[in-house]
RNA sequence: GGUCUGGUAGUUCAGCUGGUUAGAAUACAUGCCUGUCACGCAUGGGGUCGCGGGUUCGAGUCCCGUCCAGACCGCCA
């Protein structure tokens, strides 16, 4: 060992102790006469003191020392004249007797600080420099904490882990496949899986009946801050249960997660079924950390001769509490926000309800006093509060509504990170009408089952039918979703064609999974959580990249490896490429 | 595919309506300093203002194109 303690254990209880560290040169103060090094590993940091006057020649070899040098040291540990009660190792310092330069360093193109001077884009670069600061390391290590009590978890509740394949088939549905020619099948592609789905239905099949996985999954498509190509699922899957037994176990799963990695009881988990989600939030993963719901006003609002109402579908409101007092500029600013091509409103009404007990609208000329009143009573609003509303296409409404409201709670400061507040949605819709394409879509995916009090509907009016799905919603947003799924092939072969498959097509691409059906398939579903995001939530942070070891950046590429990149010709041959430019 | 923001010293940034030799902080180097812990003080080196073109007597600054990075929309069953 080069090493008899890490820099992050030493305390008063080892004075006097010979002890030999190692580790990398954070800070080198030299005063002179005497010379301080911080040393620094994965524990801690342990200060070094030099003296001039005790050992000279030693202290100008310390003096020498720069930025993230790699040393062994060896020296008695000494009791500080100065303790510092901001490090583990405050009380103590070590008095070096010898130094070994096991490895010099380059000067770090950024500081490795908690407060770092290096910008994203540089830190990636240098990503294994960016991983020895603080906040990626415990970052890292929160991971792993998270990832080993999940397995306690899921191991306690009889799930086993069984892992799956990764070269798998590409199909067309959902999102891109990202792709892997095969040398020994000329012509032919491997996919990487967006999600083991079938294979973990197929496990179910095979009696395997609690699966679980921590698995890398792949979509080729654009990315976000909290989109990677290739990211991290808890992929859970259980045979012979209904759907609330799959929220028991995963709202226990959540629970010891709050409990054992932040030490924070949640004791209720509401359920609020997709429409209400809309109609009440605006969005399918509400933050139920504050209020500020829609509060739907048309049956107020319209026959009043205000052509925009008139034509709307919904009328909704939003109360800003305290919000008489915005300022033309700061109404402009909101009425801009929704207008903007991302929201996409077509404008924002307000109605200030005064202190003074009098109101003041954008629609006056059509509203009066008295119309007012009746929004001021059915929106429970108070006086020096204000109202914004919109009007137009319902879906659209509750969403440029609910962007709104999140926009305010921001705006507000009424989003706090140490709160959690997670709740279920439930009962979403199974499919999609696609007008262009004449087909329904999946909202979750194809093997989700339909509830079965819709099932009369599946052949007269599925797009009707509610899914057995769910999702696992935290502070606005999606960790988890999963469904019980379909395990008869009669079922699965009426919602492909629905999706717009043909028998044929149904048959080459999930052929495999209606074959399983069967032979006795169990009744079964499941949930797959969104690890990076969780680990980040956890965190207390919006991007994910900084809970991975090695992320890539917007554009998918990782800049430290420079990937993707080129082959040569012998490779692209081999693999009967041909590349267009 | 689209919208927006940014690109100036190793790094993070400032640089106004176009006008002397492009600045600050930090990092780095050298010297001084015996209790620092973001040590302090002094001195110094460090720039193709992303790239290409244009307007102008004159461009870091204005215009066009392009590349790169970031945020968002579309997309993400």
């Amino acid at each position: 060992m080069l090493r008899t303690y890490n820099c992050g254990e030493l305390n008063s209880k080892n004075i006097g102790e010979t002890v030999t560290l190692a580790g990398w040169v954070q800070r080198n103060r030299d005063l002179g006469g005497m010379t301080f090094i911080d040393l620094r590993d994965r524990y801690g940091v342990t200060q070094l003191v030099f003296n001039m006057e005790l050992d000279m020649s030693i202290c100008k070899k310390a003096r020498q020392l720069g930025r993230e040098f790699v040393i062994q040291i060896k020296g008695e540990v000494l009791e500080r004249e100065n303790k510092n009660t901001n490090i583990l190792t405050g009380e103590i310092e070590i008095l070096v007797t010898e130094i070994v330069l096991l490895n010099p360093s380059k000067n770090p193109p950024f500081t490795i600080e908690d407060h770092t001077d290096g910008g994203d884009e540089l830190r990636m670069q240098y990503r294994y420099l960016d991983i020895r600061r603080n906040l990626i390391k415990e970052n890292l290590m929160l991971r792993h904490r998270i990832s080993s009590e999940v397995r306690n978890y899921l191991d306690n509740c009889g799930f086993i882990e069984v892992e799956t394949p990764y070269l798998i088939k590409s199909t067309p549905e959902g999102a891109r496949d990202f792709i892997v020619p095969s040398r020994m099948n000329k012509n032919e592609f491997y996919a990487l899986p967006q999600s083991p789905q079938t294979f973990k239905q197929l496990l179910m099949v095979g009696g395997i009946d609690k699966y679980y996985q921590i698995v890398k999954c792949f979509r080729d498509e654009d990315l976000r801050a909290d989109r990677q190509p290739e990211f991290t699922q808890i992929d859970c899957e259980m045979s012979f249960v209904e759907q609330e037994d799959i929220l028991n176990v995963f709202e226990g799963l959540t629970c010891h997660l709050f409990k054992s990695i932040l030490n924070i009881d949640i004791n209720s988990f509401p359920r609020i079924s997709y429409n209400d989600a809309m109609s009440l939030y605006g969005s399918d993963k509400p933050d139920i950390r504050f209020g500020m719901k829609l509060i739907d006003l048309t049956s107020l609002c319209q026959n009043h001769a205000f052509k925009v109402f008139d034509d709307a579908d919904l009328i909704a409101a939003i109360n800003v509490s305290n919000g008489a007092n915005y300022s033309r500029k700061e109404l402009d600013s909101l009425t801009d926000f929704v207008k903007s091509p991302q929201i996409g409103a077509s404008g924002l009404i307000y109605c200030k309800y005064n202190i003074d007990g009098t109101s003041k609208s954008s629609v006056d000329k059509f509203f009066d006093e008295k119309a007012r009143e009746k929004w001021k009573l059915k929106t429970n609003t108070k006086a020096g509060d204000l109202l914004l509303i919109i009007a137009g296409a319902t879906k659209h409404t509750q969403k440029c509504l609910g962007a709104l409201r999140l926009h305010l709670a921001e705006k507000l400061s009424l989003r706090n990170p140490k709160e959690f507040a997670p709740l279920w949605v439930i009962d979403f819709p199974l499919l999609d009408w696609d007008k262009n394409e004449k087909k329904f879509n999946a909202i979750h995916h194809p093997f989700t089952a339909p509830k079965k009090e819709d099932l009369d509907k599946l052949e007269s009016d599925p797009g009707s039918m509610r899914a057995n799905a769910y999702d696992l919603v935290l502070n606005g947003n999606e960790i988890g979703g999963g469904s019980i799924r379909i395990h008869e092939k009669g079922m699965q072969k009426t919602i492909f064609k629905h999706l717009g498959f043909s028998t044929k097509e149904a048959k080459n691409q999930f052929g495999f999974l209606m074959d399983a059906f069967e032979y006795g398939a169990p009744p079964h579903g499941g949930i797959a959580f969104g690890f990076d995001r969780l680990c980040a939530l956890f965190g207390g942070e919006e991007s994910i990249r900084d809970f991975i070891a090695f992320p890539k950046n917007n554009s998918g590429k990782d800049i430290m490896i420079d990937s993707p990149s080129p082959l040569n010709s012998a490779q692209l041959d081999e693999l009967n490429i041909n590349l267009k430019d």
